[in-house]
DNA sequence: ACCTGAACACCGTTCAAGT
DNA sequence: ACCTGAACACCGTTCAAGT
């Protein structure tokens, strides 16, 4: 079959699945493709934008009326692929543009009417707590370290928190579509 | 000289600081030593350890009479190294044992009268939350990417928020200690 | 247009052997 | 006790050459 950037985005996800980030060369992505390590670089400028379109992949299907819903439903698409958060903090940190499903959170947060700039920085740390809460998760889970069987409740908390904090707390008591 | 934890844990921030994570190798390290890659494995069991004692020296020197003074304090040591926040991100994930600075905020946390639980989570919220902002700014920063003129803000902004929402309004507004 | 083959300059880690 | 030398099994990326 012949190679295009969706079958080497799919066959990334493929050995991210089963043997995870370390094992997620452009090597390995080539030999699952049955091509030359080389053959990827005419689809692909290099690993950086292979790993943004794999990050774009795994946030694509996010969905959620409110707050809440998206960041829980961020939060179960990077966990249903191993090391996924770690993949998604590159390709936030490399890509210029903002990934899928995270894009949508400053929107929300200022139809929701707050000033533009809490907005902004209000989704930041919304982010940055997805992004690190999964990655503990992800790789307590990867050492054997015993895994926090409350961590739903923990990453519910933190965002509650966040949202509270940034000047909603009327918002999170009395505005139902926040939560 | 002889070789030492502590002379390649120096090394490793000597090549950290001049080139980056990219160039932090064990091979790299050896040779700023003037020895064989070899050589370290007698002195530290592997890659992830001595980032670990990265991780350890640059947090060492945290102080901070209160919770934003210290988290001021924290990114200001990650900042101080270049790719500091990344080293620190991989460090709290392989470190079974908490690291210095980042370990004192729930203790904080608790003095101040919050459930443990509160604290716990509320302390690892305020953790994700520095180690995403400084990986973020740094990450721009070596992308040429503009830096955002109100970093710091954006920085206090998050902690205030997660200060307040973790059960502390009444704490963040009537107790100046938080502060 | 799309891919192979070969090369360049690297990695982390192990382990016998030296001192 | 502490380190060298050599090896193993890998990397990302480039580029002439093929089809």
């Amino acid at each position: 079959m012949a190679l295009s950037r969706d079958q080497i985005t799919k066959a990334a996800l493929r050995i991210l699945r089963k043997y995870g980030f370390a094992d997620l060369s452009m090597r390995r992505i080539a030999a699952e493709l049955d091509a030359q390590p080389s053959a990827l670089y005419w689809h692909v400028q290099n690993k950086q934008e292979l790993l943004v379109m794999a990050a774009v992949a795994i946030l694509e299907p996010c969905r959620g009326d409110d707050v809440l819903q998206l960041t829980r439903s961020v939060r179960a698409a990077l966990s249903s692929v191993r090391d996924g958060a770690d993949v998604a903090l590159i390709a936030v940190a490399a890509s210029p543009k903002p990934l899928p499903g995270l894009s949508r959170l400053p929107e929300m947060l200022r139809e929701f009417g707050l000033p533009e700039q809490d907005a902004d920085w209000g989704a930041r740390t919304l982010v940055h707590h997805i992004l690190a809460a999964v990655a503990e998760e992800q790789n307590a889970a990867a050492l054997g370290t015993s895994v926090d069987p409350h961590a739903s409740e923990a990453f519910d908390f933190g965002v509650r928190a966040i949202l509270r904090g940034i000047g909603a707390e009327r918002a999170a008591m009395d505005e139902p579509t926040l939560f």
